[in-house]
Parts: C-alpha cells; sequence; structure tokens
DNA sequence: AGCGCATTGTAACATTGGTTACCAAAAGAG
DNA sequence: CTCTTTTGGTAACCAATGTTACAATGCGCT
C-alpha cells in the first residue's frame, strides 16, 4: 500500500503522517458501480482516493435525484468528514464511477490527526475548500444554465473524468443525473448531434471536440 | 468587546482563546444593506458574528444572481474562510440583511489557532460542514422544488431570520434573490395571497402562519 | 431464427416560467 | 397640490421543459 500512498499523498503529506496512514488504513479495491454510501447511513470511515471516481449523488424524499460532483485521486469526500466529525447521518449517496483504489481511515484518526499535523489540516481544509467550490459549480448549472447546455457540461465533465470522449450512459441514466426527462434528454441530445457536437449510438455517446 | 464576545461564543471557545480574540479583533457595527464582500475581491479577515444577519449571494457573468444563504449569530463565512487560507478570490458576495455586530479576526491568526485551539478547529469544521448543508439545501430548492415553493420557503427563512412574520421586500428584490422575473413573482405571490397564505402591501408582505 | 426486453426516436400536448406591454395606485420631490 | 418615480396587477404571448403515448431498432437469450 505504501507505494500507491505515497504517490498520490507523498506531495501532501509528510513521512511520519504517511507511515500512519499505512499502519491504521484500509486498502480497498471498488469496482465500477459499486455504492459506498447510502443517504441516511452513519460514517465511520473516511476514503482517500487513489485512482477511479466516485459520484454523489443528492436523493431528496420523493425518489427525485441530482447528480452533486465526482471525486477523483487526492479526494476526500467533505460530506463523510463533516458526517463523522459530527456523527450525523449522510446527506448523501456514493457510487464509485469508475474502478477504484482508495484507502480508508477510521475516524478516531482524524482528531487525533489535525491536531498532530498541520499537512492533514490543511489537506481537510483544502478538501472543505474544494468541495464548496464543485457545490456552487453545481449551483450555477442548476440556476443559470438551460438544460442543452447543462447536458453539454455534463457530457464534457464525464469525458474528462473517465479521460475517455466515448460517453457509455444511456438516455435514461443521463436523465436521472441531471433531475429530468429521458425524452428530454433524447430530444436535446439529437439536437447536439445535428449541430455536430456529438455522434449518437445505442448505449454510448461519442463527444467529438473535448475543448 | 469582551461581554459580547462571550455571549455569542464563550461555550464554544475557552478563555485563552477568547481572550486573544479580543486582543486581535476588531469589534464592527455594519448598518443593514452594507456591502462586505465582493466578488472578485481578495479578503484579509475572517468575520465572527454577533448579532444581525448576513446574506451571501452568488453572481455569473451575466448580471444574474441568487441567493445562496444566511449567515447568523455563531456563524462565520465558510466562504471566507476558504478564501483567506488558499488567497482565493471571493466566490460570492456578503450583503448585511439586517444590522449586523461582528467581530473581524485578521487571517495570519487563523492557521496559528487551528494549531492551537482544539475549540477553534471544531468551530472551523463545523462552520465548514453547516455551510455544506446550507449550500444542500439551496440545491434541494432549486432542483427539486417549483417556483411557488421556493417562494414560500424563502418568505419563511426570511420571517425565521429576521424573527418577524413582516417581510419588508419589494417583488423585484425578492425575484433578483430567486433569480427569476419581477413578474413571475408578482403572480406567484397574487396566488399566494388568494391561498390565504401571505397578505400583500405596497413594500411588505405578510406571512400569515410560519409553520 | 424468433422472442422479449431495453433503448431510442418522435409526435402531440400540458405546464411552468419568462417576456413585453401597459395601466393604476402609492409614495416621494418640488 | 402637481409631477415624477416606484411599485404592483394583469393580459397576452413565447420558450423551455415535462408528460404521455407509441413505434422502431438493436441486443441477448434460447
Amino acid at each position: 500500500m505504501i507505494q500507491q500512498l505515497k504517490n498520490s499523498y507523498g506531495h501532501l503529506f509528510e513521512d511520519a503522517l504517511l507511515t500512519e496512514i499505512n499502519q491504521v488504513g484500509t486498502y480497498k479495491d471498488i469496482p465500477e458501480g459499486h455504492k459506498l454510501i447510502e443517504v441516511g447511513q452513519y460514517i465511520k470511515s473516511m476514503p482517500l482516493l487513489i485512482s477511479g471516481a466516485i459520484k454523489i449523488m443528492r436523493d431528496d424524499d420523493d425518489g427525485d435525484e441530482l447528480l452533486l460532483y465526482f471525486l477523483e485521486s487526492g479526494d476526500t469526500c467533505a460530506m463523510t468528514l463533516a458526517c463523522c466529525m459530527g456523527n450525523h447521518k449522510s446527506e448523501i449517496r456514493a457510487i464509485a464511477e469508475l474502478d477504484t483504489e482508495l484507502i480508508m481511515i477510521p475516524i478516531e484518526k482524524m482528531e487525533e490527526w489535525t491536531g498532530k499535523f498541520k499537512s492533514w489540516r490543511n489537506f481537510v481544509f483544502n478538501s472543505y475548500h474544494n468541495r464548496l467550490l464543485e457545490m456552487l459549480e453545481t449551483i450555477d448549472s442548476i440556476a443559470f444554465l438551460k438544460m442543452d447546455k447543462r447536458l453539454l457540461k455534463y457530457l464534457k465533465d464525464k469525458a474528462t473524468i473517465t479521460n475517455d470522449n466515448i460517453i457509455k450512459s444511456t438516455h435514461q441514466e443521463i436523465a436521472y443525473e441531471l433531475h429530468t426527462s429521458r425524452v428530454v434528454i433524447s430530444r436535446l441530445l439529437k439536437s447536439l448531434e445535428n449541430q455536430g457536437v456529438i455522434k449518437l449510438n445505442r448505449n454510448f455517446i461519442k463527444l467529438n471536440s473535448i475543448d
């Protein structure tokens, strides 16, 4: 484990902290599609991402859902952090978007390390900061963009995350993540295809330009 | 200053920290409507709210705007925190919603205290946590609620913040904060009045039930 | 090949929200 | 008190999005 740890976090943490993480952390391989956190669940450990990506979704009581943002290598889940510290239930759902490697840290270490390691403190503050910015971006999209622009942004984000301009999603899946209906997505995708931005296929979409 | 400080933060911070805050902090009286932070501005000190309320707005490049949330006594601005630590420009605008008393802390103290005082660390983490939750609530409203429900939630929130079921706003002001048009707000307000939920008057709205 | 399910295309229509235009009432300025 | 500005009411219309319904296509399974 120590090698992956150093690759992803060596530039952030001092050796003493890396050693401790190596001792108390549990390395995990998560397959794509695996559910890491369910809404309402209590959380007892926090993930440090090594590789892959995790999708963070918001659900409401009526079964509506919405994609909030993705976590990538070097990220941790600030919502999890927050829930750990306050011993609250999770407000979100986390699903592996890709095959993902991560290290789980028991929450007891959290507090200890925030007192002990300046680099850990900075890491945690930075995580919060980045998550706030992601949330802001999400709010911008929902509040200020029309659905066609939101859809295009979604496709581009997805291509960036997977590092692949082939997006392997059905129209229905996209509709769920953007909290709209399949018909609307099909309509707008067809329009994007007519504009030459994408090429539609069954079960996947090719993004012509990632710029 | 020490007295207001103790009233608002005495249960959170140990005496040593309160003393330091008293030494380095600057007490300020902010009149309603005063602009505290502008978008793009660099921030060199962070506010601890003693009384009153501060409105946090998001602006986009096209002059669109949207209310994110309110800060109240015992809160601090996590966005400010984030900006301070990272030395980033502000992503938001902050305006006094009521006459507000606060204490400004120079950012240099921030890092020092996070190392030195556990209560300060917890306070900062809690602030981040609360702000993330507020942002989630904002996202819920925009994504899952139709404008009539959003408007009603807005009126209720405003009544709670001001502790007054008379909301002193014009339709235009409400429209800006919800990022819609005056005509839409007038239409929906009239409908709410017909349902008996509110009573409309020039320059203010009476909320009939706060429940 | 043939069946059945999942996926996509598309039309027709309903609803919500945004825009423009215009009027009237109230408040403020002189 | 008169003139002007601000605020709110309302109609008519448009654009975006959501809904329902149904057809067509492709894929997996046997």
